[in-house]
DNA sequence: ACTAAACCGTGAAGCTGTAGACGGGTCAAT
DNA sequence: ATTGACCCGTCTACAGCTTCACGGTTTAGT
């Protein structure tokens, strides 16, 4: 039986956290001791690894909650963070650029966080790739991935509007393997 | 001079969001009504785009008051919410992967939100790169913006340790056309 | 002149997840 | 018994708003 101090600092928690889970009844501890403190068992501290894991995927206390409390196979949820955890990053993508065309920090030699359309490009060409390559490239990544293409092309600071227009002739071009090649 | 609510519409806000903005001193309307209505001007109102496009960069809105209220020039908060951007989107990208693997959802040929490392080498390759072209491309990327590399590695959800190693050769790779080319 | 709808101000409370303060309890060593 | 170091439960606060409640004001229409 641990107490709650103890059971946070094994993993790396405040003590505040865990009051809130208990709180929240997203974990509460299976008995008290005589002066009233909270008493962790076994079993509590495994439920507790399976919020970590899921808290740590940026699930909310009550998302981690009825995924633990619907048995297994409940996978709505986890799709439905997988999905907003792609336009966070997209979000944040455009506010990167958008920062780094007020600092215009790219243009001046600092070293970029975030790298443009231009010095993708350039890179790849460096690499050895031409035109039609990229075309190549860039259909086979819409036929594989679209949303992971879509974010990419964001990640360049490609407005909404163009990305889409790339993704479509992307996915007009002829598909490497399909069965339907021509 | 424009009403508390009409200002609001005007730039997608709520009343309560500007109600709250008086209250932190970030937008103080010029003036009052006879009657103690708020009244914004020409100049609050350019004062607000400002507001906005820095709040949609992600500056809180402490930050954004200490901008406004420095004269220009002063970019170490815009630089340090840069970093913090780089910072969220790298921890945004492990999320993803870890629930990508808790719902395996990328083998199950469910289309995927983020691509794997195996799947982006087959998109290059698709598109004609070979071993030694990688290398190249690799080179170029930790040259031209190590940060950025970095968070491309971490985003095909290759482990930290792993991509630090993959840095570490491609900055011994001889650069492109560095002055110090053998 | 009067009424109803739409506005306005102020103030308070709520939200998430965590950090910290407060006063009192527990425990080993003296 | 007492000191000191730790621990406990409870309560409050934080950002950045939103929502609610209360009562006064403006505006349009009759």
């Amino acid at each position: 039986m641990y107490r709650i101090s103890q059971l946070a600092r094994k993993f790396g928690l405040s003590r505040s956290t865990l009051l809130y889970y208990d709180q929240e009844r997203l974990l509460s501890p299976s008995g008290r001791s005589e002066a009233g403190y909270r008493l962790y068992s076994e079993t509590d501290l495994e439920r507790l690894a399976a919020i970590v894991s899921f808290r740590k995927a940026g699930l909310s206390v009550e998302e981690t909650r009825a995924v633990l409390e619907s048995q297994e196979g409940e996978t709505s949820v986890l799709r439905k963070r997988l999905a907003a955890i792609g336009a966070e990053i997209r979000a944040l993508q455009v506010q990167q650029h958008l920062l780094a065309r007020m600092l215009r920090v790219q243009s001046e030699g600092g070293l970029p966080e975030s790298v443009d359309k231009e010095t993708w490009v350039a890179m790849l060409r460096a690499a050895g790739m031409d035109d039609k390559a990229m075309e190549t490239w860039h259909a086979e990544f819409e036929r594989r991935a679209p949303q992971a293409h879509h974010t990419f092309l964001l990640g360049l600071g490609i407005p909404e509007q163009e990305a889409q227009v790339i993704r479509e002739w992307s996915a007009a071009a002829a598909p490497a393997r399909s069965s339907r090649t021509r």
